[in-house]
DNA sequence: ATGACTGGCAGCGCCAGA
């Protein structure tokens, strides 16, 4: 099985990239993140067509995450927990997770607060968010030790200084500031393993290149987008690729998709 | 060339992204 995670920046502004993409990539289950559309305005009927199932979950347009699948998507829960934190004054709830199980495997598609800066209430919210995100996960796991779960998409967290093409370039900003590094090494620590790494080695491996600056010729990126396995799920991982030709040209998302073969469960 | 931000929405600037 083929899963792949990929942060689209808009399903309607580049619908034919993403589904040329799916088309051609072979994959069976794809996490998509900042959809950036309400669920009415979600371009279904386009990913049927090519054979594949859609859970959307948009409430406005920001945000917006989904689950396209071939291989079955049961089970679709909005909510990883009771207790997702809120943002904002008054604190309104943000679609930055859905759910599924899809040939298997429990499969969550993330997007993770971005945190804007060190001292934003954003930031604040993006600590909350990880931390409950980790509670859940590890919850999921004391009740199934063997269970198969998927934690893909856009953490917004470059782990280690080797995954931003400047650390002091980074100096006082987020995504690299320890905080955000421990609540993702706590997520690693619960037992979801960055499944993806040992497959695509560093220095200078990235998932992410802004748009301006030329930052992607210029081979100047992050590492920001993850697919974290369950021990039974990371068992199964015989190979995985950060597919930067889908980075190029006219029209392309500011973030690659990430994809991981799953061999069959024994 | 892999190339000098982009998307959405209100409305022809502004916020958000990271």
């Amino acid at each position: 099985m083929r899963l792949a995670t990929w942060n689209v920046n808009s399903v309607r502004a580049r619908l034919d990239r993403v589904l040329a993409w799916i088309d051609r990539s072979d994959v069976d289950v794809v996490a998509l993140q900042e959809t950036k559309c309400k669920d009415e305005q979600f371009p279904e009927q386009a990913f049927l067509d090519l054979g594949y199932e859609v859970a959307h979950h948009g409430l406005s347009q920001w945000n917006g995450v989904a689950l396209v699948s071939r291989v079955g998507l049961e089970d679709v829960s909005t909510s990883f927990s009771a207790d997702v934190p809120h943002f904002g004054e008054p604190a309104v709830a943000e679609a930055r997770a859905i759910g599924a199980t899809c040939g298997g495997v429990r499969v969550w598609s993330l997007y993770v607060p971005n945190g804007r800066g060190l001292d934003d209430p954003h930031y604040v919210y993006k600590l909350a968010w990880l931390q409950e995100l980790r509670s859940a996960g590890a919850g999921w796991l004391a009740q199934d030790p063997r269970a198969q779960v998927a934690l893909v998409g856009d953490f917004n967290v470059a782990p280690t200084d080797e995954d931003v093409w400047d650390v002091d370039f980074f100096a006082g900003a987020t995504h690299v500031s320890e905080p955000e590094r421990a609540e993702f090494g706590s997520l690693v620590d619960a037992g979801f393993a960055d499944v993806v790494r040992p497959y695509a080695p560093g220095p200078g491996t990235y998932t992410y290149w802004d748009y301006t600056q030329l930052r992607f010729p210029k081979r100047q990126g992050m590492r920001i987008d993850f697919v974290l396995g369950s021990p039974a799920l990371a068992e199964r991982v015989s190979g995985a690729t950060i597919d930067r030709e889908e980075r190029k040209g006219k029209g392309a998302s500011d973030h690659a998709p990430v994809i991981v073969e799953l061999a069959p469960n024994a």
